[in-house]
DNA sequence: ACCTGAACACCGTTCAAGT
DNA sequence: ACCTGAACACCGTTCAAGT
């Protein structure tokens, strides 16, 4: 009916806007303090935003932490996307690893990946959804050596998706211990390149 | 000077009974609900004593998961005596392997891995203290890595400390996806069977 | 010397009240 | 529809008082 009522939408990309907002404002403490050290008040300080409004766009503080691992994906997608484009397989995974081992060097992020992880071990809902991601990766990184085999730069000599999946575990386990043992992302990018040659086993 | 005094220490083994008591107790709490999820008066009823008397023993309770994770050297330790026997060293890492991903099975003890990690991104103390041990553990599986390649058992494709660091972060890596996409740990022990069999190229 | 348990401080979350 | 900020509930930690 024309003429009808008030607008029921004052603006439709607000909540979305706020989600980001606040999003980003916890990332930033969180990588300064630690998800646990710090508290909602503070990144409502940062956010400029009330601890009210903020429960609005976030159930809870566990939600945002998970929201903020789900939302690591740009940055992976990228490095998969040049992946599927590197003539040398394992050129591109070496690739793929020192942009993981970077992404986490100057700045904390680092420590966030435990946080991630712990709070993935009692939340079903982030644990499914990292998961369904982790499987997606595996199964680009597979499909990647499937193509380099059919191209004979390496030996068939490993089915796809297992080495697929060591070589995932493998780099979660470096970027792990990088938060904790201070190893640099160039040596650990180094150290991943001589173990995808030894699971990979190129041809010259 | 005889006939002294009253005695100063009533049970000179007290200390440590109480802390074995609240470790104990504590671990029971963290495996079954998690760590954050514990509080410390439940801990303090399944250990039957009074928060007081638990500050007494550990400053904090992020010091309880620390030497949780510290006191699981045990298992670890006997794990890698055997190493040293086994003719065969990728049946005895195998072993080794599997030993630290069953640790964790029925039970969710797997969930702890998670916190310690996180816990330690945030307590130099705790990080400095896994840091040695896994020092430790590296050094000898490298030197068993050593041993191996003296008796021709394997090439010297690699160099020993450098492969044991790769199988160590593989290790972390593949036990932590296990607390969170619940993978057996048989799968998980031939899949690093696999690693170490590509790694180490046996002879024969 | 060792313990108890009430009290304190802090922080995640809610909700009545505003616009 | 969206926000504020005071209030609530919970839990880690402390401490005065007991034995």
């Amino acid at each position: 009916m024309p003429g009808d009522s008030m607008p029921r939408i004052a603006d439709p990309a607000l909540p979305e806007r706020r989600r980001a907002q606040i999003l980003e404002a916890a990332r930033a403490c969180f990588q300064e303090h630690g998800f646990r050290q710090t508290t909602i008040e503070e990144v409502c300080a940062q956010a400029r935003i009330s601890p009210g409004a903020l429960y609005r766009y976030f159930a809870a503080k566990a939600d945002i932490v998970a929201a903020i691992a789900l939302d690591a994906r740009s940055d992976a997608e990228a490095a998969l996307d040049r992946l599927n484009g590197a003539a040398q397989l394992i050129d591109g995974l070496t690739e793929l690893a020192h942009a993981f081992f970077a992404a986490c060097d100057n700045n904390r992020e680092a420590a966030l990946i435990g946080d991630v992880w712990a709070e993935a071990a009692h939340d079903p809902l982030l644990a499914k959804a990292l998961s369904e991601r982790a499987k997606t990766t595996t199964a680009r990184i597979a499909a990647a050596i499937n193509h380099a085999q059919r191209d004979s730069e390496i030996y068939p000599a490993l089915a796809s998706a297992e080495a697929a999946e060591i070589l995932m575990a493998a780099l979660d386990g470096m970027a792990l211990r990088r938060a904790i043992f201070w190893e640099g992302p160039a040596e650990l990018a180094r150290r991943f390149r001589l173990l995808a040659l030894h699971i990979l086993k190129p041809k010259r």
